[in-house]
DNA sequence: ACGAATCTATCTATAGATAGCTAACCAACG
DNA sequence: CGTTGGTTAGCTATCTATAGATAGATTCGT
Protein backbone atom coordinates (compact mmCIF):
# COMPACT_ATOMS: atom_id res chain seq x y z
CA UNK A 1 0.00 0.00 0.00
CA UNK A 2 1.03 3.11 -0.88
CA UNK A 3 2.09 6.03 1.47
CA UNK A 4 -0.56 8.63 0.74
CA UNK A 5 -3.24 5.92 1.84
CA UNK A 6 -1.44 4.29 4.53
CA UNK A 7 -1.37 8.12 6.11
CA UNK A 8 -4.95 8.51 5.11
CA UNK A 9 -5.47 5.51 7.36
CA UNK A 10 -3.94 6.44 10.30
CA UNK A 11 -5.13 9.88 10.24
CA UNK A 12 -8.90 8.65 9.37
CA UNK A 13 -8.83 6.52 12.42
CA UNK A 14 -7.46 8.85 14.73
CA UNK A 15 -9.65 11.46 13.44
CA UNK A 16 -12.72 9.37 14.28
CA UNK A 17 -11.68 8.62 17.32
CA UNK A 18 -10.66 11.94 18.98
CA UNK A 19 -11.02 14.98 16.26
CA UNK A 20 -9.71 17.32 14.17
CA UNK A 21 -6.94 18.04 17.45
CA UNK A 22 -7.15 14.26 18.24
CA UNK A 23 -4.55 14.08 16.37
CA UNK A 24 -1.09 15.11 15.24
CA UNK A 25 1.33 15.14 12.22
CA UNK A 26 4.10 13.46 15.02
CA UNK A 27 0.99 10.88 15.63
CA UNK A 28 0.29 10.00 12.24
CA UNK A 29 4.36 9.61 11.72
CA UNK A 30 4.25 7.63 14.24
CA UNK A 31 1.64 4.72 13.01
CA UNK A 32 3.15 5.26 9.44
CA UNK A 33 6.76 4.40 11.03
CA UNK A 34 8.49 8.22 9.11
CA UNK A 35 8.95 11.20 10.36
CA UNK A 36 6.78 14.25 10.71
CA UNK A 37 8.09 16.47 7.92
CA UNK A 38 7.63 13.65 5.79
CA UNK A 39 3.90 13.89 6.20
CA UNK A 40 3.89 16.93 5.22
CA UNK A 41 5.73 16.18 2.26
CA UNK A 42 2.45 14.44 0.99
CA UNK A 43 0.44 16.61 2.52
CA UNK A 44 1.81 20.10 2.97
CA UNK A 45 -0.78 21.68 5.40
CA UNK A 46 -3.02 19.75 8.17
CA UNK A 47 -5.93 21.76 6.45
CA UNK A 48 -4.79 19.62 3.07
CA UNK A 49 -4.40 16.27 4.79
CA UNK A 50 -8.22 16.14 6.20
CA UNK A 51 -9.68 17.90 2.68
CA UNK A 52 -8.33 14.73 1.40
CA UNK A 53 -10.00 12.53 4.33
CA UNK A 54 -13.01 13.87 3.66
CA UNK A 55 -12.99 13.56 0.01
CA UNK A 56 -12.25 10.41 0.28
CA UNK A 57 -14.87 9.65 2.58
CA UNK A 58 -17.27 10.61 0.81
CA UNK A 59 -15.96 8.63 -2.32
CA UNK A 60 -15.84 5.42 -0.27
CA UNK A 61 -19.63 5.99 0.43
CA UNK A 62 -20.48 6.60 -2.47
CA UNK A 63 -18.74 3.26 -3.54
CA UNK A 64 -20.50 1.21 -0.75
CA UNK A 65 -23.95 2.48 -1.06
CA UNK A 66 -24.25 2.09 -5.01
CA UNK A 67 -27.80 2.47 -6.42
CA UNK A 68 -30.52 4.07 -4.15
CA UNK A 69 -33.09 2.66 -6.94
CA UNK A 70 -31.65 -1.05 -5.99
CA UNK A 71 -32.40 -0.77 -2.09
CA UNK A 72 -35.58 0.57 -1.74
CA UNK A 73 -37.17 0.95 2.08
CA UNK A 74 -36.38 -1.30 4.40
CA UNK A 75 -32.94 -2.37 2.50
CA UNK A 76 -32.05 1.81 1.77
CA UNK A 77 -31.81 2.07 5.81
CA UNK A 78 -30.03 -0.62 6.13
CA UNK A 79 -27.30 -0.27 3.78
CA UNK A 80 -26.53 3.46 5.18
CA UNK A 81 -26.82 2.05 9.05
CA UNK A 82 -24.43 -0.80 7.87
CA UNK A 83 -21.91 1.81 6.66
CA UNK A 84 -22.24 3.33 10.19
CA UNK A 85 -22.92 0.27 12.35
CA UNK A 86 -19.48 -1.34 11.47
CA UNK A 87 -17.10 1.49 12.42
CA UNK A 88 -18.97 1.68 15.23
CA UNK A 89 -19.07 -1.79 16.90
CA UNK A 90 -15.65 -2.56 15.75
CA UNK A 91 -13.20 0.25 16.97
CA UNK A 92 -15.79 2.51 18.29
CA UNK A 93 -14.89 5.60 15.70
CA UNK A 94 -17.65 8.12 14.80
CA UNK A 95 -18.56 9.29 11.24
CA UNK A 96 -15.89 11.29 10.12
CA UNK A 97 -18.35 14.00 9.66
CA UNK A 98 -19.88 13.58 12.44
CA UNK A 99 -16.83 14.67 14.43
CA UNK A 100 -15.97 17.43 12.53
CA UNK A 101 -19.23 18.69 12.09
CA UNK A 102 -19.43 19.03 16.02
CA UNK A 103 -15.98 20.63 15.97
CA UNK A 104 -17.10 22.69 13.53
CA UNK A 105 -16.06 26.54 14.57
CA UNK A 106 -12.82 25.40 15.08
CA UNK A 107 -11.71 24.16 12.22
CA UNK A 108 -10.31 25.70 8.77
CA UNK A 109 -13.30 27.20 6.84
CA UNK A 110 -12.38 25.01 3.67
CA UNK A 111 -13.56 21.74 5.83
CA UNK A 112 -17.45 22.59 6.59
CA UNK A 113 -18.32 22.93 2.90
CA UNK A 114 -16.70 19.24 2.40
CA UNK A 115 -18.91 17.93 5.38
CA UNK A 116 -22.01 19.21 4.13
CA UNK A 117 -21.79 17.80 0.60
CA UNK A 118 -21.44 14.09 2.90
CA UNK A 119 -24.61 14.87 4.42
CA UNK A 120 -26.26 16.14 1.12
CA UNK A 121 -24.90 12.88 -0.67
CA UNK A 122 -26.69 10.68 2.35
CA UNK A 123 -29.68 11.99 2.85
CA UNK A 124 -29.99 12.81 -0.90
CA UNK A 125 -29.18 8.58 -1.47
CA UNK A 126 -32.04 8.08 1.16
CA UNK A 127 -34.69 10.07 0.07
CA UNK A 128 -34.42 8.43 -3.53
CA UNK A 129 -34.10 4.75 -1.61
CA UNK A 130 -37.12 6.26 0.38
CA UNK A 131 -39.66 7.31 -2.34
CA UNK A 132 -38.70 11.07 -1.62
CA UNK A 133 -42.03 11.62 0.03
CA UNK A 134 -40.94 13.56 3.44
CA UNK A 135 -38.41 14.47 5.73
CA UNK A 136 -37.52 10.75 7.00
CA UNK A 137 -33.59 10.98 5.66
CA UNK A 138 -32.60 14.26 7.72
CA UNK A 139 -33.98 11.94 10.63
CA UNK A 140 -32.68 8.87 9.71
CA UNK A 141 -29.10 10.73 9.50
CA UNK A 142 -29.40 12.33 12.26
CA UNK A 143 -30.20 9.62 14.42
CA UNK A 144 -27.44 7.66 13.24
CA UNK A 145 -25.05 9.83 14.10
CA UNK A 146 -26.20 10.94 17.59
CA UNK A 147 -26.60 7.17 18.34
CA UNK A 148 -22.64 6.61 17.05
CA UNK A 149 -22.00 9.38 20.05
CA UNK A 150 -24.37 7.81 22.15
CA UNK A 151 -22.87 4.56 21.96
CA UNK A 152 -19.18 5.37 22.75
CA UNK A 153 -20.42 7.67 25.54
CA UNK A 154 -22.34 5.54 27.55
CA UNK A 155 -19.89 2.54 26.24
CA UNK A 156 -22.59 0.21 24.53
CA UNK A 157 -21.82 -0.50 21.11
CA UNK A 158 -25.72 -2.04 20.79
CA UNK A 159 -27.40 1.15 20.93
CA UNK A 160 -26.85 2.10 17.50
CA UNK A 161 -28.16 -1.13 16.04
CA UNK A 162 -31.10 -0.74 18.76
CA UNK A 163 -31.86 2.80 17.39
CA UNK A 164 -31.74 1.65 13.85
CA UNK A 165 -34.26 -1.16 14.59
CA UNK A 166 -36.56 1.69 16.13
CA UNK A 167 -36.29 3.56 13.31
CA UNK A 168 -37.16 0.69 10.49
CA UNK A 169 -40.14 0.17 12.99
CA UNK A 170 -41.32 3.45 13.26
CA UNK A 171 -40.02 5.41 10.42
CA UNK A 172 -40.39 2.67 7.67
CA UNK A 173 -42.73 0.09 8.26
CA UNK A 174 -45.02 2.42 10.37
CA UNK A 175 -45.14 4.95 7.16
CA UNK B 1 -22.52 37.67 38.23
CA UNK B 2 -19.29 36.22 39.68
CA UNK B 3 -16.04 35.20 37.95
CA UNK B 4 -16.34 31.47 38.21
CA UNK B 5 -20.05 31.66 36.71
CA UNK B 6 -18.83 33.99 33.98
CA UNK B 7 -15.65 32.27 33.08
CA UNK B 8 -17.97 28.96 32.98
CA UNK B 9 -20.11 30.91 30.74
CA UNK B 10 -17.45 31.69 28.18
CA UNK B 11 -16.22 28.09 28.61
CA UNK B 12 -19.55 26.82 27.70
CA UNK B 13 -20.31 29.05 24.35
CA UNK B 14 -16.52 28.03 23.44
CA UNK B 15 -16.74 24.32 24.12
CA UNK B 16 -20.04 23.95 22.41
CA UNK B 17 -19.47 26.06 19.64
CA UNK B 18 -15.56 24.19 18.52
CA UNK B 19 -15.21 21.70 20.77
CA UNK B 20 -12.60 21.22 23.93
CA UNK B 21 -9.47 22.19 22.01
CA UNK B 22 -11.71 24.92 20.77
CA UNK B 23 -11.16 27.13 23.34
CA UNK B 24 -7.83 28.13 25.66
CA UNK B 25 -7.96 29.76 28.99
CA UNK B 26 -6.36 32.86 27.01
CA UNK B 27 -9.92 32.89 25.14
CA UNK B 28 -11.73 32.68 28.16
CA UNK B 29 -9.63 35.09 30.29
CA UNK B 30 -9.85 37.61 26.92
CA UNK B 31 -14.08 36.87 27.04
CA UNK B 32 -14.03 37.50 30.49
CA UNK B 33 -11.63 40.19 30.40
CA UNK B 34 -9.18 39.21 33.09
CA UNK B 35 -5.41 37.24 32.91
CA UNK B 36 -5.03 33.68 31.68
CA UNK B 37 -3.39 32.86 35.13
CA UNK B 38 -6.47 34.39 36.86
CA UNK B 39 -8.67 31.47 35.15
CA UNK B 40 -6.48 29.03 36.44
CA UNK B 41 -7.12 30.43 40.09
CA UNK B 42 -10.64 29.65 39.80
CA UNK B 43 -9.81 26.29 37.77
CA UNK B 44 -6.67 24.39 38.64
CA UNK B 45 -6.51 23.00 35.26
CA UNK B 46 -8.81 22.44 32.04
CA UNK B 47 -9.59 19.24 33.41
CA UNK B 48 -11.36 20.89 36.22
CA UNK B 49 -13.12 23.16 34.24
CA UNK B 50 -14.23 21.10 31.75
CA UNK B 51 -16.01 18.74 34.85
CA UNK B 52 -17.57 21.95 36.55
CA UNK B 53 -19.15 22.82 33.19
CA UNK B 54 -20.66 19.03 32.65
CA UNK B 55 -21.55 18.94 36.03
CA UNK B 56 -23.03 22.63 35.29
CA UNK B 57 -24.96 21.52 32.49
CA UNK B 58 -26.43 18.23 33.89
CA UNK B 59 -27.72 20.43 36.90
CA UNK B 60 -29.44 23.13 34.00
CA UNK B 61 -30.71 20.46 32.11
CA UNK B 62 -32.39 19.12 35.28
CA UNK B 63 -33.69 22.37 36.54
CA UNK B 64 -35.12 22.92 33.04
CA UNK B 65 -36.64 19.88 32.52
CA UNK B 66 -38.67 19.18 35.77
CA UNK B 67 -40.74 16.00 36.86
CA UNK B 68 -41.36 14.50 33.87
CA UNK B 69 -44.84 12.70 34.31
CA UNK B 70 -46.17 16.31 34.51
CA UNK B 71 -44.87 16.24 30.63
CA UNK B 72 -46.45 13.04 28.99
CA UNK B 73 -46.18 11.61 25.51
CA UNK B 74 -45.73 15.01 23.21
CA UNK B 75 -45.21 17.25 26.01
CA UNK B 76 -42.26 15.17 27.22
CA UNK B 77 -40.22 15.43 23.95
CA UNK B 78 -41.15 18.94 23.21
CA UNK B 79 -39.81 19.90 26.15
CA UNK B 80 -36.68 18.03 25.54
CA UNK B 81 -36.16 19.34 22.35
CA UNK B 82 -36.89 22.98 23.44
CA UNK B 83 -33.76 21.93 25.26
CA UNK B 84 -31.65 21.47 22.03
CA UNK B 85 -33.89 23.94 20.01
CA UNK B 86 -32.38 27.61 21.41
CA UNK B 87 -29.12 27.00 21.34
CA UNK B 88 -28.70 25.77 17.77
CA UNK B 89 -30.91 28.47 16.57
CA UNK B 90 -30.27 31.09 18.20
CA UNK B 91 -25.94 31.21 18.62
CA UNK B 92 -25.90 27.22 16.49
CA UNK B 93 -24.16 25.62 19.23
CA UNK B 94 -24.07 22.11 19.82
CA UNK B 95 -25.13 20.05 22.67
CA UNK B 96 -22.49 20.50 25.03
CA UNK B 97 -22.25 16.33 25.68
CA UNK B 98 -22.61 15.95 21.78
CA UNK B 99 -19.66 17.75 21.28
CA UNK B 100 -17.65 16.05 24.18
CA UNK B 101 -19.14 12.33 23.46
CA UNK B 102 -17.62 12.88 19.59
CA UNK B 103 -13.97 13.82 20.71
CA UNK B 104 -14.08 11.30 23.80
CA UNK B 105 -10.73 9.50 22.60
CA UNK B 106 -8.53 12.14 22.67
CA UNK B 107 -10.27 14.24 26.05
CA UNK B 108 -9.34 13.24 29.96
CA UNK B 109 -10.27 10.34 30.92
CA UNK B 110 -12.88 11.98 33.81
CA UNK B 111 -14.70 13.93 31.39
CA UNK B 112 -16.50 10.47 29.87
CA UNK B 113 -18.23 9.27 32.81
CA UNK B 114 -19.65 12.95 33.14
CA UNK B 115 -20.94 12.58 29.65
CA UNK B 116 -22.81 9.42 30.27
CA UNK B 117 -24.45 10.91 33.14
CA UNK B 118 -26.37 13.40 31.43
CA UNK B 119 -27.35 11.15 28.51
CA UNK B 120 -28.77 8.84 31.28
CA UNK B 121 -30.46 11.27 32.77
CA UNK B 122 -31.97 12.93 29.66
CA UNK B 123 -32.72 9.19 28.19
CA UNK B 124 -34.45 7.71 31.60
CA UNK B 125 -35.99 11.72 31.69
CA UNK B 126 -37.98 10.86 28.25
CA UNK B 127 -38.53 7.40 29.22
CA UNK B 128 -40.84 8.52 32.09
CA UNK B 129 -42.56 11.33 29.89
CA UNK B 130 -43.25 8.49 27.43
CA UNK B 131 -43.89 5.73 29.59
CA UNK B 132 -40.97 4.34 29.37
CA UNK B 133 -42.10 0.86 27.20
CA UNK B 134 -39.59 1.19 24.68
CA UNK B 135 -36.22 2.54 23.28
CA UNK B 136 -37.51 5.01 21.95
CA UNK B 137 -36.12 7.44 24.75
CA UNK B 138 -32.52 6.85 23.59
CA UNK B 139 -33.29 7.23 19.10
CA UNK B 140 -35.28 10.69 20.26
CA UNK B 141 -31.71 12.07 21.84
CA UNK B 142 -29.95 10.87 19.12
CA UNK B 143 -31.85 12.60 16.42
CA UNK B 144 -31.49 15.16 18.28
CA UNK B 145 -27.73 15.24 18.55
CA UNK B 146 -27.60 14.19 14.95
CA UNK B 147 -29.86 16.88 14.08
CA UNK B 148 -27.48 19.48 15.72
CA UNK B 149 -24.73 18.47 13.97
CA UNK B 150 -26.82 18.33 10.52
CA UNK B 151 -28.10 22.26 11.17
CA UNK B 152 -24.70 23.41 12.07
CA UNK B 153 -22.93 21.42 9.01
CA UNK B 154 -25.98 22.49 6.49
CA UNK B 155 -26.15 25.87 7.69
CA UNK B 156 -29.92 25.46 8.24
CA UNK B 157 -31.60 25.23 11.82
CA UNK B 158 -34.70 24.51 10.46
CA UNK B 159 -33.22 20.95 10.40
CA UNK B 160 -33.42 20.23 13.77
CA UNK B 161 -37.15 21.42 14.22
CA UNK B 162 -37.81 19.10 11.27
CA UNK B 163 -36.61 16.63 12.85
CA UNK B 164 -38.91 17.19 15.84
CA UNK B 165 -41.80 16.77 14.09
CA UNK B 166 -40.99 13.73 12.34
CA UNK B 167 -39.90 12.26 15.58
CA UNK B 168 -43.38 13.02 16.90
CA UNK B 169 -45.50 12.23 14.39
CA UNK B 170 -43.86 8.57 13.92
CA UNK B 171 -42.73 7.95 17.31
CA UNK B 172 -45.12 9.39 19.35
CA UNK B 173 -47.91 10.28 17.95
CA UNK B 174 -47.61 6.54 15.54
CA UNK B 175 -47.11 4.45 18.17
C1' DA C 1 -3.31 42.64 58.81
C1' DC C 2 -5.19 38.96 56.37
C1' DG C 3 -7.06 36.50 52.57
C1' DA C 4 -9.21 36.40 48.12
C1' DA C 5 -8.51 37.67 43.52
C1' DT C 6 -5.73 39.23 40.13
C1' DC C 7 -1.50 40.48 38.12
C1' DT C 8 3.33 39.96 35.64
C1' DA C 9 6.46 37.05 34.00
C1' DT C 10 7.84 32.90 32.66
C1' DC C 11 8.29 27.70 32.03
C1' DT C 12 7.87 23.52 29.47
C1' DA C 13 5.79 20.89 26.03
C1' DT C 14 3.95 20.41 21.76
C1' DA C 15 1.81 21.95 17.67
C1' DG C 16 2.19 22.84 12.59
C1' DA C 17 5.39 24.15 9.38
C1' DT C 18 9.86 24.96 6.66
C1' DA C 19 14.65 24.72 4.75
C1' DG C 20 17.81 22.17 2.87
C1' DC C 21 20.33 17.75 2.43
C1' DT C 22 20.37 12.81 0.90
C1' DA C 23 19.28 8.40 -1.20
C1' DA C 24 17.00 5.74 -4.66
C1' DC C 25 15.15 5.15 -8.92
C1' DC C 26 14.60 5.70 -13.88
C1' DA C 27 15.01 7.59 -18.39
C1' DA C 28 17.69 9.94 -21.88
C1' DC C 29 21.93 10.87 -23.97
C1' DG C 30 26.71 10.69 -25.61
C1' DC D 1 28.09 1.19 -21.11
C1' DG D 2 28.25 5.08 -17.91
C1' DT D 3 26.94 9.47 -16.74
C1' DT D 4 23.67 13.07 -16.11
C1' DG D 5 19.43 15.01 -14.48
C1' DG D 6 14.78 14.92 -12.89
C1' DT D 7 11.43 13.01 -9.66
C1' DT D 8 9.99 10.94 -5.51
C1' DA D 9 10.37 10.22 -0.78
C1' DG D 10 12.39 10.65 3.04
C1' DC D 11 15.62 12.72 6.47
C1' DT D 12 17.74 16.18 10.18
C1' DA D 13 17.35 20.23 12.27
C1' DT D 14 14.99 24.01 13.44
C1' DC D 15 11.44 27.88 13.62
C1' DT D 16 7.50 30.18 15.45
C1' DA D 17 3.31 30.09 17.79
C1' DT D 18 0.54 28.63 21.29
C1' DA D 19 -0.98 25.55 24.76
C1' DG D 20 -1.55 24.61 29.80
C1' DA D 21 0.53 25.62 33.87
C1' DT D 22 3.22 27.87 37.86
C1' DA D 23 5.71 31.18 41.03
C1' DG D 24 5.65 35.08 43.25
C1' DA D 25 4.33 39.91 43.65
C1' DT D 26 0.37 43.04 44.02
C1' DT D 27 -4.13 44.99 44.90
C1' DC D 28 -8.14 45.58 47.55
C1' DG D 29 -11.95 44.83 50.58
C1' DT D 30 -13.07 43.71 55.43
Amino acid sequence: MDRRTTILDSAERRARAGGYYGFSFRDIAEDVGIKSASVHYHFPTKEALVEALGERYLERAKEALGDPLQYPGPLGLQRVADLFLAASEKDDLMCLCGVFGAEMASLPATIGPKIAEYFDFLIGWLEVALGDESRRACTIVAALEGGMILGRTKRDPSILRAVTEQLNADLIAGA
